[in-house]
DNA sequence: GATTTCCTGATCGCTTCGGTCAGGAAATGC
DNA sequence: GCATTTCCTGACCGAAGCGATCAGGAAATC
């Protein structure tokens, strides 16, 4: 019941690009070093998530990538969507047709419902959220440093 | 995010076996058949359920499986774990120390918080639940023939 | 026009998964 | 004791998806 390695990935890079200043472009090199994503295999997530709607790209010098909207109005379950996963358990949950036991078969409403509790758990959770629990988590691990305003921690 | 069709193959036999005399050994030539999972693969899949102890097994002419324990007390958790798969959504969610972001990564709890969601959830769905649905769905698209006694539905 | 950066498509190796096959070992019935 | 039925076990296989890389190109900037 694994997901995608890529969701992560998008996910960490969403997480880091809600960290960042609203306007600043972050670049893949950037992104891929800080959030340990091999930077090859990121440039096809930005492609997707942009086609997607969830960032804005330019290119040339101070390009790269920012969010295309507000971290808060990100949930996971955009991205799962965005990188074109569902988050069926079964084919035959979305398929209707090619369940051989047609009818008779209890299991398709189950996943179905596992799909549904997927669906609403990680619509909840925005992006917005992990950035912010992140921050904390780093503020708890090193309480005697404080930020004292131009640091962005990555 | 697939669950494993073995993991379906394998509720798909709880269930039949669920819906049998509780004394009957059925074969797997006849679960197969009436439940549309290849055969062979199937004498692997009871394999594995028989060693996690969800079902016993015999050999010979009027052998085959019957459930171990009554199944209301197999839940498909049970099942999951019996064939040895996980729900955790990444690896790093059991493996603690192979997550390269170490403390800094919020998606780590996220992710493992799904895994508690799926657990809690599946863990209260029991094969005789799924029966039960399946012989109510059975009644209502064929609501004329009534099962007047012998007759156990497959 | 040189540099930076994204974009796109092709390609690759690997693992896992769904599935098969064959040889063997119990249990039963005669 | 022999034949039949059925499960048991391990080896094997093809296909697909996934994680990842590479190379050639196209904008943007200076």
């Amino acid at each position: 019941m694994l997901i995608p390695m890529k969701v992560d990935y998008g996910v960490r890079m969403l997480v880091y690009l809600a960290k960042q200043p609203v306007e600043k472009y972050a670049s893949t090199a950037e992104i891929s070093a800080s959030r340990h994503v091999p930077e090859p295999y990121l440039l096809h997530i930005c492609s997707e998530l942009q086609k997607a709607g969830m960032i804005q790209s330019r290119r040339g010098p101070q390009g790269g990538h920012r969010l295309a909207r507000p971290a808060d109005q990100i949930s996971v379950t955009d991205v799962v969507r965005s990188l074109d996963y569902s988050l069926a358990p079964l084919d035959c949950v979305d398929n209707a047709d090619e369940c051989r036991l047609a009818g008779s078969c209890a299991q398709r409403e189950m996943w179905g419902g596992v799909e549904q509790l997927l669906l609403t758990h990680l619509s909840a959770v925005s992006v917005a959220e992990l950035a912010a629990q992140e921050l904390a988590k780093a503020a708890r691990t090193a309480p005697v440093t404080f930020n004292t305003g131009s640091a962005i921690p990555t």
